[in-house]
RNA sequence: GUGGGCGUCGCCUAGUGGUCUAAGGCGCCAGGUUGUGGCCCUGGAGAUCGAGGGUUCGAAUCCCUCCGUCCACCCCA
């Protein structure tokens, strides 16, 4: 015997069962995304690799440990998506994009691949929902898609979750905050997880969101980045927080609130939920106003979240929040001998031309098995030709839930069936 | 990439060195007479106990390696 094969490590089957939930996360983000003006779009699942290490950093873990790099026959190096926004500034800049009204608002729903260690809620191949704004820089815009998530979420019916704000500055303030950062931590290195003195070197503004129990207290008292925004940075800062609070939208301001990827300027954001791990975040964003640029284009402002489809739905299982019923047939049609076979297959097919959902049974069975399917399927009626229907060209319809039933003529059954 | 928990039929679970050529529930398939479901009854298929190696007279049960999964990190949605 060979060996079963199994999904590849990190990757996960959506079967019949889950699609309810899918269906209904789509539907939201469809429609919502809709009401804010967004338009769709869909890049390729894999771009040249140097894309995303210009435009998400040479040195940040995505770039460094989690993309799937290939090269492929031409000899090009390639790379699976690992994220969705240089992507999407990349179609931006490639079509001309400045020449529409700006700004120009997007989203997309597609894979994503990062070769990550894969917990609950963490995948290798996962699905983000993102949108971009891309080409203005006024705070309207960042809180228009902060709202825009939160409706989502709110239309899903997410309980629980708690929008972390913050803004790491621009590159008139940020050398003098991570200058104040160092100054802070100069004395305190010996106090610190190994990870964090390697942090201290490499990527300061990691300090502030250890977990490490030990650094804590030195967290906690580090300064912060709120402290040290430029006078452009601190009024985009105060007036995002005043769009938010003028459609409701409640915040927590995180003053630990970093990034991992390179390109986010001044405000930064996080969804998370109450309960479900570290690893639970379900949706963050942020400024983004040097990737145009640094991706080749004139300079561009722009800003865009993403969130985890698979956690969205990892939460409303939690929640045990209802989702649509699944689709089951409401006709279905057994037959008695094997000569009233292509009678009921032609009914089947009748019947669903006329808009009615119909399976017809299949194989060899006996009668009594057929209406076990049927019960099993969730039918509303079964619809039963022997050798009485057939010889008067009818069906006997009979409707599970009550046992009633009466013989048909054929040309009848769609009629009775929407009655 | 680091550390830890777990891994028995499709699903859930019993069994922790011999009575296990592995038990039960759900699900699946078939019957309960002669054209019919749901409840009930009966029967059946389905697991060499994640894989490989070792210890032992003997291993699902102990050890090692690998794989998978979960948790905490790294990092991220």
């Amino acid at each position: 015997m060979t060996k079963l094969y199994k999904a590849p490590r990190g990757t996960t089957d959506v079967l019949p069962d889950d699609q309810p939930y899918w269906d209904r996360v789509w539907e939201a983000s469809a429609r919502i995304c809709g009401l804010f003006g967004y338009r769709r779009i869909e890049t390729p699942v894999f771009e040249e690799a140097s894309l995303f290490a210009r435009g998400v950093g040479e040195v940040t873990d995505i770039v460094q440990k989690e993309m799937y790099v290939f090269q492929d026959r031409g000899g090009q190096q390639l790379a699976l998506r690992p994220e969705g926004t240089a992507p999407v500034c990349r179609a931006y800049l490639e079509h001309g994009m400045h020449n529409l009204p700006q700004p120009v608002r997007l989203w997309y729903w597609c894979p994503i691949f990062r070769y990550d260690r894969p917990q609950a809620g963490r995948y290798r191949q996962h699905t983000q929902l993102g949108c971009e704004a891309i080409g203005e820089a006024d705070a309207s815009v960042d809180a228009e898609v902060i709202e825009l998530l939160f409706r989502i979420y709110e239309e899903l019916g997410l309980q629980g979750l708690t929008l972390h704000l913050n803004s790491i500055g621009d590159p008139t303030c940020r050398p003098r905050y991570l200058e104040a950062l160092r100054g802070y931590y100069a004395d305190k290195l010996k106090r610190l997880c190994n990870d964090c003195e390697a942090r201290y070197q490499r990527n300061p503004l990691r300090l502030l969101d250890c977990k490490q129990d030990r650094c804590q207290p030195v967290i906690a008292g580090a300064p912060p980045f709120t402290d040290y925004l430029c006078d452009a940075c601190a009024d985009h800062f105060a007036r995002l927080r005043s769009y938010l609070e003028d459609v409701g939208i409640g915040y927590l301001l995180n003053p630990r609130l970093v990034r991992g990827l390179d390109y986010y300027t001044r405000t930064v954001f996080e969804f998370q939920p109450q309960e479900g791990g570290a690893q639970s975040t379900v949706g963050a964003g942020g400024r983004y106003d040097g990737l145009i640029e640094e991706l080749g284009g004139r300079s561009t402002p722009g800003i865009g979240w993403a969130t985890g489809i698979e956690r969205i739905v990892l939460n409303l299982k939690r929640q045990e929040l209802a989702v649509g019923e699944p689709p089951r047939p409401r006709v279905f049609v057994a037959f008695q001998t094997a000569d009233a076979r292509s009678q009921s297959f032609r009914l089947a097919s009748d019947l669903r031309r006329e808009g009615i959902a119909a399976v017809v049974a299949a194989g060899e069975r006996s009668l009594k098995a057929q209406m076990r399917h049927a019960d099993a399927l969730g039918a509303e009626y079964a619809a039963i030709i022997g050798k009485r229907e057939l010889a008067d060209g009818a069906a006997t319809l009979r409707r599970l839930a009550d046992g009633h039933q009466e013989m048909v003529p054929l040309a009848d059954v769609a009629g009775r069936v929407n009655q």
